[in-house]
DNA sequence: TGAAATGTTGGGGCG
DNA sequence: ACGCCCCAACATTTC
């Protein structure tokens, strides 16, 4: 009979796809899974993020239980420690889990695998949750690219992605008892990851966090939305987003799915594919440039006159920055842990351009706000909107925001849908802040 | 994955 | 019929 084997869960809370979970289910011994909130997990989770790992855990728990007969362990604590300690009780055979890319979590793992492989004969990490590996896709000096174009193209003639692959069929697994470690188990609620004030009430009416709503906004994504995903896509009004970006970053759906369901005759002229490329492309970027989510990629950046304006930052935050789109946008935030992508570059636009207000203090809101919070992304995303990350959009790009509006919300449905009771009361007049941005960004460059 | 400023063109009104 | 002006529509340049 073979030993049992760890499953670590982190961010790959599903089944079918879990490469993982396979290998553990293939060794035929018992299967410990386990969770651990530790110091790198509480730091990176803001407070949406975590109302939504809280049920994505209760939705993995409940699969694992029902298919599998296993119980998913919940740990608070030190990893290292943790594994270490029931690597010492249960020596196990294998311990899996499935990669992350951010600086904290790279450092992290590293050391437990080191430290792990002394005692155990087969450590390992797998793909999970990209397409490429980062470290795979180099351009032809060898070097990461820093441009999405040539990046993306070199990626769909890397290769084949392999196929996803379904859940292990459905048995009754040997338990083993994992009480017997001296670190104990608590239970998911002892974790707190759900507010204290009931701001997360509406989130009920728009997510369905877990393997089956991920599933769910998939085939409905498929069924009604791709067809015409190329052109309502930038109107925050439709439904035309899959809305799968919280499920994709906790790994509740794989991105190879996606891919292989799309079956695109063209995949570089895939419009959705492509967006599934921008995410690629902000984890290898942060994976190469691991400074980025604090420091601008573009050195001059560093230099650049932002202004210390509270009471902007709090206006913005709030969306009662008198600017419709702005404001919808916002509260959308506020309301359902997301906003539709169009409007987050015009909000973030809005922050770094006509209040001059340093991008870093904008990506911790969302951090914290976003259900979809995904260090890799939000940082592309906020450099882009900055001007001063990868392939960014040159700083005097200054999205009007009542154009923008205009463009891509014409009937205005969006913005009462959210501001119903809007007040034209601009904090700032934007011709005046353009000039403003233009200038503090000459000011840069002299 | 801009928008504003500036330049060019051409149709139509009008003397 | 012609030149002149106005200005919308479009194109190009600049920020």
């Amino acid at each position: 009979m073979p030993g049992p084997s760890i499953v670590w869960f982190r961010r790959d809370l599903r089944l079918h796809d879990n490469p993982a979970f396979q290998a553990a289910y293939k060794r035929n011994g018992a299967i410990i899974p386990v969770y651990i909130w530790d110091d790198v997990e509480e730091r990176a989770t803001g407070a949406a993020s975590r109302w939504w790992l809280y049920h994505s855990l209760t939705s993995l728990q409940k699969d694992l239980q029902n298919f599998y007969n296993l119980s998913l362990t919940i740990y608070r604590g030190d990893a290292l420690k943790i594994l270490s300690q029931l690597t010492d009780v249960f020596c196990p055979q294998a311990i899996y889990w499935g990669r992350l890319y951010e600086p904290s979590t790279r450092r992290r793992d590293e050391k437990i695998k080191e430290s792990l492989s002394e005692d155990c004969e087969d450590v390992r990490s797998f793909n999970s949750s990209l397409l490429f590996e980062p470290w795979m896709v180099l351009n032809n000096e060898g070097r990461p690219f820093q441009v999405f174009t040539p990046y993306w193209r070199k990626c769909l003639a890397s290769g084949s992605i392999e196929k996803p692959t379904a859940a292990p069929p459905k048995e009754n697994r040997k338990v083993v008892d994992s009480k017997k470690i001296s670190v104990p188990a608590i239970n998911l609620e002892d974790l707190k990851l759900r507010p204290k004030i009931p701001w997360d009430k509406n989130f009920y009416k728009f997510w369905n966090p877990g393997e089956a709503g991920a599933q769910k906004n998939w085939n409905t994504f498929l069924k009604d939305r791709k067809k015409n995903y190329s052109e309502g896509r930038d109107f925050p009004a439709l439904a035309s987003t899959s809305e799968l970006s919280p499920h994709l970053h906790f790994g509740e759906i794989s991105p190879r799915q996606l891919w292989w369901e799309m079956k695109p005759s063209s995949a570089v002229q895939n419009v959705f594919l492509k967006e599934v490329g921008w995410r690629e492309f902000a984890h290898q970027l942060l994976y190469h440039f691991p400074q980025t989510s604090n420091e601008p990629l573009r050195e001059e950046f560093k230099k650049f006159p932002w202004r210390e304006d509270s009471k902007g930052l709090r206006a913005w935050q709030r969306g009662e920055t008198g600017f419709p789109i702005v404001d919808a946008g916002m509260r959308q935030l506020w309301q359902t842990g997301w906003m539709h992508n169009r409007v987050r570059m015009i909000v973030a636009s809005f922050l770094v351009k006509d209040l001059l207000i340093d991008w870093r203090k904008g990506a911790e809101w969302f951090m914290d706000t976003l259900v979809d919070a995904d260090l890799a992304n939000n940082t592309l995303g906020w450099q882009w909107a900055g001007g001063c990350g990868a392939d960014a959009a040159p700083y005097f790009r200054v999205f009007n925001p009542m154009l923008q509006g205009e463009k891509f919300d014409p009937n205005e449905d969006y913005i009462r849908r959210w501001v119903p009771d809007m007040k034209l009361d601009p904090i700032v007049d934007h011709k005046k802040a353009r000039e403003r941005a233009l200038q503090a960004f000459a000011k840069m460059k002299g």
